[in-house]
DNA sequence: TTCAATTATGATATAGTGTCTCATTACTGG
DNA sequence: CCAGTAATGAGACACTATATCATAATTGAA
């Protein structure tokens, strides 16, 4: 993606967030901004405590608390969802840049092999059309050993 | 699935386990035993605290620790896996009464919409494979709005 | 503009989960 | 029985996330 299409994204996703939060009578604030823009240039997976980082990093200065708000305000906006690998902690990831990938994750290790989605969810996503669920996107998560894992014996 | 059926299964758990154990050089002791009944007879998805409350009801006097340790030991030897929903803590699962399920989580208020496994999964177990992963099971994740959330608005 | 009401924010306390440490206990083989 | 090793329990600790509450900022009405 190039930089002006991201740019274009993150224009729609701001549009989205404004829109969720007139819908709920509350403002674009410069704290709500300054983390709107921060996980929208975060990359790839990124946990709440990397957007603190950054944040200390970048001197923009909004607590904790601003940026707990702003993750469950962009996460109800969808803007942002929860992916989880079975981690001690919640990990997010842009609704935007989704490109369907999955994960094969070891069960010894919590080593993580990625492979490229082959379209198999079609049939899925009619089933839960019936059941009145508005689908976004999808993540097949695999189990099982690593081939490091096997080597040393299960 | 029988109580017998159970049982059988349960016992085939156990070899795996003891066989782990005595890989590890160590041995089946009464704490081990303990945690390991407690976490088979549990239901469905359990988290670690769920567990720690089983014992103390149940009158079983093992600590906190020897249960965490008793539940890495039984997921390192593929006896249970982690599951992973988007919460914050981790929930686990037998991998004996793996029925292939799949889950589609509401975004906004975390609903659990779940689902059939239609085997549509077979490609990737082949994709998998090559790359030395050996799979155990596999779940599907998709997000978006439950009914719920959409008649709410988005 | 000024004031009152509302909303946003930061600092901090709190809750909960999971890990680590270490002293004590139990077990093993000789 | 004894020395060495492994297992355990109790509690300290680290970390994530939420809740609280006082203060600051913003808004709208007069």
């Amino acid at each position: 993606m190039s930089a002006a299409q991201k740019d274009t994204k993150i224009l729609t996703e701001k549009k989205k967030f404004t829109g969720y939060l007139l819908k709920h009578g509350v403002q674009m604030t410069p704290g709500r901004k300054s983390v709107f823009h921060t996980i929208m240039h975060a990359h790839g997976h990124f946990a709440a405590e990397e957007i603190v980082k950054v944040c200390k990093k970048n001197k923009i200065h909004v607590s904790r608390a601003t940026i707990y708000r702003g993750l469950r305000e962009l996460l109800e906006a969808g803007v942002i969802r929860k992916t989880a690998f079975g981690e001690k902690h919640q990990h997010f990831e842009h609704i935007y840049d989704e490109k369907p990938h999955h994960h094969a994750r070891c069960i010894r290790c919590s080593a993580i092999v990625e492979f490229l989605d082959l379209g198999e969810d079609k049939v899925y996503r009619s089933v839960l059309k019936n059941k009145g669920f508005k689908v976004l996107g999808h993540e097949m998560h695999f189990y099982g050993f690593c081939r490091k894992c096997q080597d040393k014996g299960t």
